[in-house]
DNA sequence: GGAATAGTGTCTCTGAGACAGTATAGT
DNA sequence: ACTATACTGTCTCAGAGACACTATTCC
């Protein structure tokens, strides 16, 4: 049995003291567009699963952290700036998830106000966004390669504890939002209406958690009152103290 | 740049394809012993960090889930029989983490009423059971080895989030436990007091977390009501809704 | 004015916290 | 009796939820 201890103390690689794996990041980019919780996707340019789509992502350097290799491909992939927030929530190595080798994947959660052009990278065919509810119903629009499909859910559901316990609402807004638009974001991610006042009230009396910009934005289409503008709090990962309750209503 | 779709599409292990990588589990074993928080380390028995403290851990296996490393892992370094609540919190992957290669290891919690004999295996000359307090101050009573001390604040942040959300507490307990013993777990890794009385309702108000046997422990010492004993709920880790609030209260 | 959206006020109910009071053991 | 521990009852307060009401815009 091959243990850590019995290998050599030196720093030098020996490719038969151990098992070799491949390490990658996996990279899930949220976003809410057209009133629905959207991912980035790639569409394989190579084999393995040639032609399908998978979750951005890439090989570790071997000089880079795992933190900073899930900034790089976020960046490269994507062609989106690096977000501030990357959080890691999982590795997944399961034998067999490659066909080609052992590999472990470190999965990164990024939430996004919008994206831009998404350009597809060298190793990419194209790059989409698509809607979380296609891909994760029980006849998903598209089949997912290696296990994207459990680590796309196990982000979703991430992110929905994130909006329980942190203020990360205000990272799918752009810089200034209405409350309506911050309320709407739990709403598309909880897939659950929450009462307008009941929501002010609780933000509002959250310190941290938004901060009055005094101005107001133009009403809809249809009319109504003008509603104020907010900015994000100081702290954009303040942590909501009651949480607020995911109650289950539709 | 090597780049996962730049691979062969072949199972057969091609050693200049991609960056080689070890991967590793680390065990955070917690336990309450003498009324405090421990952990369970190993003197390592070869360099590096050679006669220094760590978590028990190991190599991944070539054909071996990260799940059934940790599982196996445990068994083996502790002597601990495998638990069945083993819960993946981190993947630590820094380049310098480990002196001789570049290794990314995977972080598991596991959380026991006891622990028997510490069997020191193989590769370790040693194991013991440490208070965690002693390890986490500002001036530690040992250094851990790699980045063992930050994953271990960590899984001890891991372990008191589930406290506050799940039903996990018996886990720290005997199968058969009074309230007395269920808080005492919640005090000593929490750090503060709890109300009994509150606590008391909390717990019995809280579908499956706890059942009755209707059996009674023996007073203690200087004599008193002799408390119900209960028994784990249905499900090890019942959703606490609304969550054990932790006051901050010492 | 009517419709639509934003924002406020208020009532109720649940649950946490504080803490007094009761129960049952040992000495 | 006294003490120690276990358990119960009760009061208060904060906060969530429901929902009516007011405010400000467009048509």
């Amino acid at each position: 049995m091959t243990r850590r201890s019995a290998l050599p103390a030196t720093p030098a690689y020996d490719p038969h003291a151990f098992p070799p794996f491949a390490v990658t990041v996996d990279m899930v980019v949220l976003t809410i567009a057209d009133g629905r919780l959207q991912v980035v996707l790639v569409e394989r340019g190579a084999p393995p699963f040639e032609g399908s789509w998978a979750l951005p992502g890439g090989f570790v350097h071997v000089d880079e952290s795992l933190d900073a290799a899930a900034a790089r491909e976020l960046t490269e992939e994507t062609g989106v700036r690096a977000a501030k927030h990357l959080d890691q929530f999982g590795a997944y190595g399961d034998p067999d998830r490659d066909p080609r080798m052992r590999v472990v994947s470190v999965a990164y959660l990024a939430i996004l106000p919008e994206i831009g052009a998404l350009a597809a990278a060298s190793d990419a065919r194209n790059a989409e966004l698509v809607a979380v509810d296609k891909l994760l119903r029980r006849r998903p629009a598209r089949q997912l390669a290696f296990d994207h499909r459990a680590i796309l859910r196990d982000a979703v559901e991430v992110a929905r504890t994130k909006l329980e316990t942190t203020s990360v609402a205000t990272a799918f807004v752009d810089r200034e939002f209405t409350l309506t638009d911050l309320r709407v974001v739990y709403e598309t991610i909880w897939g659950e209406t929450l009462d307008a006042g009941n929501f002010r009230r609780k933000v509002l009396s959250t310190p941290g958690f938004v901060t009055p910009t005094g101005y107001r934005a133009q009403p809809g289409p249809e009319g109504g009152k003008p509603p104020d503008l907010y900015r994000a709090g100081r702290t954009r990962l303040a942590p909501l103290d009651p949480p607020m309750r995911r109650t289950g209503r539709r």
